[in-house]
DNA sequence: AACAGAAGTCAACCGACGTTGACTTCTCTT
DNA sequence: AAGAGAAGTCAACGTCGGTTGACTTCTGTT
C-alpha cells in the first residue's frame, strides 16, 4: 500500500508546518487538509483525531551534542550555539518550535515540554555537571527558552535586531556560569 | 448610575481573573459573564467587543522600582526580586500574567506585550545604564521572561521545584552583569 | 474481467462561540 | 404617580471547527 504512506506523509508534512506557524487551537483540521490538498476526513481516518495528530507530528528530538567532548570552558557557547541553530534553520529539523508555540495554550504541548526537558536537556546537563543537574539544568532551561521565547515568539525589538553571533557573545557566559559555576547552598 | 459601574467593574474583574488563567482563545464571553453573575449580552452592551474588553483589562504598570537609589551592586537582586513578586502575589496587582500567556495565541497581546517592555523595562534600564541600554535590557527581558515562562507557563519541575529566595540566590548575578557588565563589542 | 478491500469524497451533525436586537424591568426625576 | 431613560434579559443568528457515516472511486489480486 504505497499510496496510503503518501497521504499519511503528506498530512503530517501539512500538520506540523501549520502547527510550527500557529498554536494548537489556532491550526483547523480543516486548513491541514487544504494544505496537504486532501479532504478534512481523512485527517481523522488516518489519525483518529486532531489531538493524536498534535502529538504524532511532534516527536521532539533536540539532537543536544555531547558536551563531554568539548573543552569544558566551551560547552555554554556550544550548547547555546545548538539551540540557537534550531531556531534559526529554516530546515524544521525539529518540533521545538512547535512545541513552544503551542505550549501555553494547550496542556498536552506543555506536558511534551516537560517530558522534553527532562529527558534530554536534563538528562545531558546530567553528564557533565552531575553535581546539582536538575537545579543546573532548570537555570539553564530559564535563559535558553526565555531567549527563544523574547526573539522568535514575542519578537521583542531589542532581540530580533541581534545577530546570532552578537547573541552568543553576549549570552554564552551565563549558561556557561550556570553549567559549571558553584551555586549557593540554598 | 451607580449600579452600572459596579456592573461594568464586575465584568472587569472577572475578565481579568479569567484572562489570567487562560489564554485568550480559552476564555469566552459566556464564561466571564456566569462569573460577573451577568448575561453575556451586558458584556458586549458595556466593553462592545470581547477583543477590546481584553484590551481595557490589561492596563500592565510594572511598577519598576527607581534603581537610581538603589546600591549599584544590589540592583539586579532588586529588580529581580520585584519581578517575582509579580508572579508570586495572589493579589493580581498587575496584568502581565495574564499578557504573557495570552502573548504566545494573539498578536494583540505580543503587541502590547512589546509597548510594556519598551516603555517601562528598557526606559528603566536607561536610567542606571544608558551605555547600551537597549541591548541590555534585551538580555534581561530574555532571563526574566524566561524565568517566568519555565516556572509559571510550563511548570517546569526544577523550577517551580525552587523557592524564591534561592532562584533569587542562582538568578540575580546573572541579571546584575546584563545590567552591569561590560558587553562585548558585537 | 470481476470482485474485495483500501482509499477517498461528500454532506451533514453537533457543539461552542461572539454578537445582535427586540423585549422587559428597574430607577430616578418631575 | 408617571413617564423616560438606563439596566438587564432572552432567544436567536451566523460562523467555525471537529467529527461522523454513508457513499463512490481506485487498485490489485484471482
Amino acid at each position: 500500500m504505497k499510496k496510503s504512506e503518501r497521504t499519511r506523509a503528506a498530512i503530517l508534512e501539512a500538520a506540523r508546518e501549520q502547527f510550527a506557524a500557529l498554536p494548537y487551537g489556532q491550526v483547523s483540521v480543516r486548513a491541514i487538509a487544504t494544505q496537504a490538498q486532501i479532504d478534512p476526513a481523512m485527517v481523522v481516518r488516518y489519525f483518529t483525531s486532531k489531538e493524536s495528530l498534535f502529538s504524532t507530528a511532534i516527536d521532539v528530538d533536540l539532537h543536544l551534542p555531547d558536551l563531554r567532548g568539548v573543552d569544558a570552558e566551551q560547552r555554554g557557547e556550544v550548547l547555546l550555539r545548538h539551540f540557537l541553530a534550531i531556531w534559526e534553520g529554516d530546515d524544521k529539523q525539529t518540533a521545538l518550535p512547535i512545541l513552544l508555540r503551542s505550549a501555553a495554550t494547550h496542556e498536552a504541548a506543555a506536558a511534551r515540554l516537560r517530558e522534553v526537558y527532562v529527558k534530554q536537556l536534563r538528562a545531558m546537563v546530567s553528564t557533565v555537571a552531575p553535581d546539582q543537574a536538575a537545579r543546573r539544568a532548570g537555570l539553564i532551561s530559564s535563559q535558553l527558552l526565555g531567549i527563544a521565547l523574547t526573539r522568535y515568539v514575542l519578537r521583542l525589538p531589542d532581540m530580533t535586531r541581534r545577530k546570532p553571533d552578537g547573541l552568543v557573545a553576549d549570552l554564552a557566559p551565563a549558561i556557561q556560569r550556570y553549567l559549571t559555576d558553584d551555586l549557593p547552598k540554598d
